[in-house]
DNA sequence: TCAATAATGTTATGTTATAACATTATATTT
DNA sequence: AAATATAATGTTATAACATAACATTATTGA
């Protein structure tokens, strides 16, 4: 009888996105839509996001407080954003204590720096990075039915931007990207519900 | 004495965008960068805005009321997008008499809805379109320094986007594109006080 | 002219975000 | 361990952005 060696333990962050390499024509692409739109072991996705915000925060000699912590559980309690009343609102359910504006805002402020989350625009709401601490520059994939969105870094579409940019005689310096439609899910019930 | 024709009167908008036709490794774009961040002669832009919101309206038989008009004015005052506070109070400075949000909010969602106008979403303000009525999706220059926008519509941005959006599965309707920096003048100013 | 529709006026309130200053906790130095 | 400096949080107040709901007036079209 034949033993194997065991196999390693995936990182758990592994499961939460995948990453495309970069092949002829396609240029790579780091995505959670995989996740993001579907049924999944989401403890997965917090764990991970958790054990990469403390990295993150060693590295950069920053605390992950208690509320900065509470704060950032909460948004990644699924993949929708999720806006900073909202936070107020569960925080306070959470605290027994009533929680206010300022203190929301300046755990989203410290998280924001450090790359843990990312703001949407559009909707005034925060959402969980799935890799901080690798450089990206972002995309969003927004469901306008289920609220869910997906975050994408693809080489092609930043190109293409510095392209614009550089045309223009522009120094791009950040960027906000954010797609409204139909995720999977949702577009599937739409076309089924309109024969 | 010979007499040569009379050279046809350009039309007033094309003097405001610039159209790049397509070419190999070079996808189309429209944009008005030229104008955006250089002087220029802005009673063309507004005077082209305003004959093509007529032309907009007529062609949809939308009514350009005198609010209506005069918050497209307003926003197209210059090329840097103006939130809808500062709109009522110019608007009451110009009226002698108070204008309420509803006034203002109503003539930016009957101008967005043409396509006169746009969102960016990230300064919560509006910015005249200088190609309504063209179908478009949009890209924004936003320059940090100086405030002006500039607006670009470059296929390869959108093919780009397209293809992340069905990679991931994803129906896409409407999109936010919006990249802060600092345009070809603020960073010129900017590298040379950096010796 | 009448009726229907579109646009505007008005009051009130909802939602998102920050300024300013006081207090408390943590880290650093001695 | 005490003193000091720095970082984080608490607290009050308000700024900035946006819309709901209903009354009134203007325009269109029959």
């Amino acid at each position: 009888m034949s033993l194997r060696p065991p196999r390693r333990a995936l990182a758990p962050w592994n499961y939460c996105y995948t990453i495309t390499p970069p092949f002829a024509g396609r240029p790579q692409v780091i995505t959670n839509s995989k996740v993001a739109y579907h049924e999944h072991d989401h403890a997965r996705c917090e764990h991970a996001a958790m054990a990469q915000a403390r990295n993150v925060c060693r590295a950069r000699g920053a605390r992950l407080t208690p509320s900065r912590e509470a704060v950032l559980q909460l948004i990644w309690q699924n993949h929708k954003p999720i806006g900073a009343y909202a936070l107020i609102e569960k925080l306070t359910a959470l605290n027994g204590k009533r929680v206010l504006p300022p203190t929301v805002y300046r755990a989203i402020d410290f998280l924001l720096d450090l790359g843990l989350i990312h703001r949407i625009a559009s909707l005034n709401s925060f959402i969980g990075c799935p890799f901080p601490g690798s450089a990206h520059s972002d995309l969003f994939l927004v469901c306008r039915a289920c609220g869910s969105a997906a975050e994408c870094s693809a080489e092609g579409i930043n190109s293409a931007i510095a392209a614009t940019a550089a045309r223009a005689g522009f120094s791009a310096e950040s960027q906000s990207v954010e797609i409204l439609g139909l995720c999977p899910q949702c577009n599937l019930q739409a076309t089924e519900s309109t024969p």
